[in-house]
DNA sequence: GGCACTTAGTCAAGCCGCTAGACTAAATAC
DNA sequence: GTATTTAGTCTAGCGGCTTGACTAAGTGCC
C-alpha cells in the first residue's frame, strides 16, 4: 500500500492547476471563461490559476480573439518557449536525440548511424552525450530534463536489465553519467514504452491500446486509460517472449517458440532467404528489410507467404495479450509499420478466432503513422509531460 | 479521458475521511492520536473526521485502553453492527449467499446445491433471491448493497456476456430484478475477479498477484496495486483461452489449444479416465475431482502424470500473462487449490524457462488458503469496501 | 455615433477544511 | 499527592474556492 498522504488546500490547488493546464494543452487557444466552463471551476479561480501558470512560463496569452459577440477572450496556449524536453534513443544501429517543446513540436532532431554492438557502452554513451549537447545547442529553450530510450528491459531504477540485441549493455545504469554531464535530471525507459507514449501524444491519441514495436526483438508498450501500463516492476509488455509454438525454434531467452523467433526481424529475413526471395544475409539488415518491402509491394508470393505466417504468429501472441489485458486497439509500429499491411489479413483472422470477446467487442488494428523516431519523440515528450503533470 | 473534475474542500474532506477509515480498518483499535500520527493529519482534524464516521455508524469507540503512561486513548474500530454487504454466487452446480459485516466477518452463509444448467435463468434467479433473503434475515444488520458473482464474462453494464458452462444464462442482466426485489443496489461481477478480491481482503493481503481460478473453465482475477485490474472493458484475465498449443484440441470458443481444454476440470478428468486411473465420467464431476485428489495423495503415477502435464500447460499460459502484465505472485485457487500441489513442480519449471524477468525478479507461486466460498465472500466484501471507499 | 446587449475578466466578502498552539482530561510514576 | 505523560478539544487563523457585483471590451441595431 502506498503511504498515507493527507490532503490539504495545496492538494486541491495542485489538482486544479493540473486540470486547467490539461485543458489548455488539449484544446488550443481557449479563454479563461471557456476553461472555467470546461473544468467546472469558476472564472475567478481559473484566472488565479492561469496567473500562476503564466508566471511560471508554462502558459502564454495571445492577443484577444475578435469576431464573436461580447468582450473577446484572450486565448491561452502552452508557451512554445517554456521548458522543453530532451529525448535520447540509443538503439542497436543508431543513436538519435531531439528536443520537443511544451506544445509537443519537435524543435531539433539529429541522428547518428553507428553499430552499438561493436563499441563499449562507455563510447556509445559519449556519442549520445555529444548528440544531446548538439540538439540542446540547436534551440534557444530552457531544457527541463532528459529521457533515454533503450532497446531492452529497464527496471524501476533505470538500469538496463536485459538487452538481447545489445548484450554488452546489460546492467548499465546510464542515467548518472548523463545527468552529471548535462546537469539535468535523466530518466531511462524502454524503447517500446516510449514509442507507445509517442503514439498517445503525437499519434491518434487513443487512450487504450497496445503498440507492438517490431525490431530485431519484438516489444510492446501498453497504454490504458491514457497512461502507460508498466506492471508491478515496470516489466510489462514483453510480447516478444510469449509462446507461439512450444515446439518452435529455440530462443536466446532459453525457451522454445517465442514470438520473436518467429516474427522478429531476423526470423523474417532468414525465412525469406530460405524461400530464395532475397540474397544472403551478409548485406546489412536494414537493406534486407527494404528488400522485403519492395518484394512484398511487387507481389512476390514467397515474401507474402513469410509475412502472412508472421501475421498468424503475431495473432496468437496478441490474442493472449488481449485476453489477459483487455484493450480495444492494436497499433503496429517499428518494423511492422512498414511490413504490417501484408500481415494484416492473417493477423486479424487469428485474432478473430482466439480473442474471447470477439463478436461483441470490436478489436481495431492500426498501422502507426509515426516514423522510426517514435521512441525519441516519446522520450522527449515524457519530459514535457512530466513538467505539465507537476506544475509547481 | 475522464471528464474534468474540479477539486474543492469537499474533495479534501472525502479523501481524508477515506484515509482515516482505511487506517481504522487495517490497524485495529487505534486511538485518534495514533491515527493522527499514521495519517499525518493533526489530532484536531482526526477528531472531527472520527466524529463524522461515528455519526454515520461506520466506526465505534471502545472503552479506553488502560495500562500505558498518560491518558489512555479510546480505540476506534469498524462498527460490526454498521452497514453490511450481501454476496450472492450463482455457479454451475450451486448457489450461495452470505453477509459480511464492516469488519470483514462472515455473519451468515448458506448454500444450495442445484444444477443451474438445467433450469431457466429465471428459476435460478428466484432461488438465489430466496437464499439472499434468508441470509439477510439471519442477521440483524442494515445491508448496504448486493454483489452477484457469475461464472463468466461480465461487461461494464453488469450483463453476463459469455458463460461457456452456463450457456442459457448468456445475455442475462440479473441486477434489475434482484435490485427491485431486495430494494438494494446490486452489482454484478465475474467470479474469478471477486475471488481475487477475497484473496486480497481475507487472504494473504498481497497487493499484486494473479489468482488463477480453475473450475470447469479457467478464469483469473488480477490485482495490481491493491486494486482489481479490469482492463478497458472489464474483460481482463481471460486466461482460459490463452493458447498453449496451437495444434491442440478444439475449444468451445472456436480456437484450438486453449488452456481450458488442456488444464480445465473436464480435461483433467477425461485424461485421467483415458489413463485408466478413474472410472467412467457418468459420476458427478465433484466426485471425480475428489477421486483425483485421493489418487494423487496416494501417489498414483497416472494421475500425477496428468497433473504434471496440466502444470506445464498452466506454466505456458501464465508465463505469457507474467510477461505481458508483470506481477510477482501467482495464487492457485478453485480446483487448483486442491490439485495444484501436484502440478507445482512442472509449473514452476515452465515459468522459470519462459518468464523473461526470471533470474532477477522472483516469481512466487502460492496455493489459496480460502475455501470454495472465496467468490461469495469477495462479492459481499466488495459491497463493504464500496461503503468504506465512499463514506458519505 | 450612440445605446443596448453580450461576454470576459476582476474584486470583495464569505465559507469550508485544515493547522497551530493553548487548554482540559485522565492515566502512570514516584 | 504531585509531577509527568499522553489524549482529546477549543479557538484563532490561513489558504483556496464560490458567489455576486462590478468593470472592460467587443457586436448589433437604430
Amino acid at each position: 500500500m502506498s503511504v498515507a498522504r493527507p490532503a490539504g488546500q495545496q492538494t486541491v490547488r495542485r489538482h486544479n492547476l493540473g486540470l486547467v493546464l490539461e485543458q489548455i494543452a488539449t484544446g488550443r487557444g481557449r479563454s479563461r471563461a471557456q476553461l472555467a466552463h470546461a473544468t467546472g471551476l469558476t472564472r475567478t479561480t481559473v484566472s488565479a490559476l492561469v496567473d500562476e501558470l503564466v508566471a511560471t512560463r508554462l502558459v502564454s496569452e495571445l492577443a484577444p480573439d475578435r469576431g464573436s459577440r461580447g468582450r473577446p477572450g484572450s486565448p491561452l496556449v502552452l508557451n512554445p518557449n517554456g521548458p522543453a524536453g530532451l529525448g535520447i534513443e540509443i538503439n542497436v544501429d543508431y543513436i538519435s536525440a531531439c528536443v520537443v517543446d511544451l506544445t509537443g513540436a519537435v524543435r531539433s532532431r539529429r541522428t547518428t548511424i553507428t553499430d552499438n554492438r561493436l563499441g563499449t557502452p562507455r563510447a556509445g554513451l559519449r556519442r549520445a552525450l555529444r548528440l544531446a549537447e548538439q540538439v540542446r545547442a540547436d534551440v534557444d529553450l530552457p531544457v527541463a530534463g532528459v529521457t533515454l530510450a533503450l532497446p531492452g528491459l529497464v527496471d524501476d531504477d533505470g538500469v538496463l536489465r536485459r538487452a538481447p540485441n545489445l548484450p554488452r549493455w546489460e546492467g548499465i545504469d546510464a542515467a548518472p553519467a548523463l545527468s552529471e554531464a548535462l546537469r539535468l535530471p535523466v530518466g531511462v525507459d524502454n524503447e517500446a514504452n516510449l514509442a507507445a507514449l509517442a503514439e498517445l501524444w503525437f499519434g491518434d491519441a487513443l487512450p487504450d491500446f497496445m503498440l507492438v514495436s517490431g525490431e530485431v526483438g519484438v516489444g510492446a508498450g501498453v497504454v490504458l486509460g491514457g497512461r502507460l501500463f508498466r506492471g508491478t516492476r515496470g516489466l510489462a509488455g514483453e510480447l516478444g517472449h510469449v509462446v507461439v509454438d512450444p515446439s518452435g525454434p529455440r530462443c536466446g531467452c532459453g525457451a522454445n517458440g517465442c514470438l520473436e523467433q518467429i516474427a522478429g526481424q531476423e526470423a523474417l529475413v532468414r525465412k525469406a532467404e530460405l524461400a530464395g526471395a532475397i540474397s544472403t544475409s551478409t548485406a546489412d539488415p536494414n537493406g534486407a528489410v527494404a528488400q522485403l518491402v519492395a518484394l512484398a509491394s511487387a507481389g512476390d508470393a514467397r515474401v507474402l507467404q513469410v509475412l502472412s505466417e508472421a501475421g498468424t504468429a503475431l495473432g496468437v501472441a496478441l490474442a493472449a495479450a488481449v485476453n489477459v489485458l483487455d484493450f480495444p486497439v492494436i497499433v503496429l509500429g517499428g518494423l511492422y509499420a512498414q511490413l504490417g499491411r501484408w500481415a494484416l489479413e492473417s493477423l486479424s483472422t487469428e485474432l478473430d478466432q482466439r480473442v474471447i470477446s470477439h463478436g461483441w467487442e470490436p478489436l481495431d488494428i492500426r498501422i502507426s503513422t509515426l516514423g522510426a523516431d517514435a521512441a525519441v519523440r516519446g522520450a522527449a515528450g515524457s519530459v514535457v509531460q512530466g513538467v505539465l503533470a507537476l506544475p509547481l
